[in-house]
DNA sequence: CATGAATGAGCTTTCATTCAT
DNA sequence: CATGAATGAAAGCTCATTCAT
């Protein structure tokens, strides 16, 4: 027997790997096919496990579809914030939040679905909860970057809440259509300054 | 026997009929519970029709839906498209663009899932080519909006496609928040005016 | 088209048809399997009939399963209580209790097994409300009968009840032994007596 | 290492112990769920083992179940067979079996579903051969002792046989009232008496 | 044309059983 | 011996689609 180190066994180990690998398997089919076309059986083999292991891990289908959709979340909201918090001004602050949201779904293009998604769900219904919040929370921190921004400045930006829902909408559509294949650059360098700049030109930064 | 009217007997008015019916009863169920949850019974019943009777009408239920998606593109388009024609100026042509887009879907809550569902698809596999196509020539038109109004300008709008493009992004979040409920006027006046001044503002609009 | 005929087309012959043909198979299947043990596909090929058909007429196993119950529980139920109401005297009508049962349990033997299983289920948890009626419908029956039989005798029989259920548990473990093939003899007569005798001559009939 | 004690060593007991660990929850899952419903997972859990260690001891849920049922019938007839042996005549001996019986299911509830079930399985196919065994058996018993109680008495049961059989049925009634729980009174006192007094007026016993 | 009963493929979920540790 | 993660067959149930009436 090993030893368990840090706490951890080498059992734990595994079933931590082995619940990663079901997630990554359940955000790749959940993205391709979309919730309900999905098929535990193609989850489960995209994983390398069988049908019924993945009801180990998770509870059910709904609750797997949650599961993704909340690592996916946490992941990106996390760089998110890490990002704005370490930016020193407005204009570096709009572009962290550009640049690190478009560079992680160019990164995990396939969450991009269940993310949009659910947006979809949310116009009919009910959101699920850690997105609001996390979507909310975004929102604020851009709407405190813009009214820090602008403190001192003869330009009064009208509303820095519409502004930061804009600058987010904004971004979201680049992702989109990077997404989609209809960026032609293969480098977000180029569609992210526009949007940065649009937004500052917007926002009346010199 | 009716005599036939104007080249349409009174059959071909009945059947034109059963199939608005149809395709209207198709949109809010689809709307409501997305394509997959959507049966064709509930869609059937609600159009006061037998299940049996969808079918005389339309091939299968991806069929059903793609004609549901596309009637209310078409006349979505075609509303944008004869306000756009109607602006004198670039900055009608921005608020002709968002007021009517907004106006549709504040009038047809239950087609924004749907089309937004469409795009998920799209970030993921192949768009509808009428979606595709109605979305693009929309840019097109804003695009050539805006080149025109930036003639004999000093200032230059660097990239007026990317400058449609994120017109278009300002819009769908803005209706996104509508539908949703987010936004408390229940006239969408001041929002309009604030993507319009915001996207003025970017453009350099003085 | 056909007339209508006593208010019933045709369609609700057919409908009426089906529905006995499954109500039967389910009664085989579920009295050859037992409950868990059964399938609705098992049930639904007996029938002759599609698994889906199945569900048209039934909710859910379950359903099925209690609809098989309760038709056989009233079936049986009207034709004990007939064949005591027409019973002129104690005698006669504790005959007719246990002649009845035991023909109908030979002419039904798969149903006994769902029978006396509901009885296990009772053993342990809820019976069947409507096996509880039945059951004790019928006892007050036979107690009245032995009340009423004894009325202006000397002997007293001190607790009609008692001799309710143990006639019942008489009946229904000769039942058994016939269902069991225990019973050599192919006609019922000598065992009915034998109980019907043992049952008087407990109860003080000289 | 343990010595060996008395040809048994430690692990033998342990051993034994285990077994009857499971045996014992093994009747009351069985018994509380049914066998379908019952799961090998519950089944060690309420043992206090994990689900594979069952398998050690037992070859299949099937097999358990047997060994369940198998231990509390030997159980039953050993206390029976004792009872009537030690009682000296016909009275007595009626008495001690019914009075055993119900004491048995009184003390051991659930072993009673179990044991009902079986019935019902023998209903239509096969019976275990154990139960076969041991109802024959007993059936014996109760026939010798009628028999013999009769010698030497002007009065003649005519089929001994089928009174053992009665006395049985009746015994097996009362049990599953008080299993059921619709008998108020916590002793079993005046039931049994009631049963007792019942045969031996049918049997003609003074 | 309109109907809705019938179909059966396909889905999620459970669980007896196995076996590497 | 004991464990419990992994397996995959099997079952209940749904619903798009068909077709006789």
């Amino acid at each position: 027997m090993a030893m368990p180190v840090a706490g951890r066994t080498r059992k734990d180990v595994v079933t931590e790997f082995r619940e990663a690998e079901i997630l990554e398997a359940a955000r790749h089919v959940f993205a391709r096919r979309g919730f309900a076309e999905a098929s535990m059986e193609e989850i489960a083999q995209s994983a390398g496990v069988a049908k019924g292991t993945v009801y180990l891990y998770y509870d059910s289908k709904r609750d797997l579809y949650r599961a993704a959709l909340r690592a996916g979340l946490a992941q990106l909201a996390t760089a998110v914030e890490q990002a704005i918090a370490d930016a020193p001004d407005l204009g570096a602050r709009l572009e962290a939040y550009v640049t690190t949201k478009v560079a992680y779904f160019d990164t995990h293009r396939d969450f991009f679905r269940i993310y949009l998604a659910e947006f979809g769900q949310a116009a009919c219904g009910s959101m699920d909860p850690m997105l609001r919040d996390l979507s909310l929370r975004q929102i604020r921190l851009l709407e405190k970057a813009i009214r820090e921004g602008r403190r001192g400045t003869s330009e009064r930006t009208s509303s820095p809440e519409a502004a930061a829902y804009a600058i987010s909408d904004l971004t979201r559509g680049l992702i989109l259509r990077r997404v989609m294949g209809l960026c032609p650059s293969q480098t977000a360098g180029k569609e992210v300054a526009f949007v940065v700049d649009f937004a500052k030109k917007a926002l009346g930064c010199r």
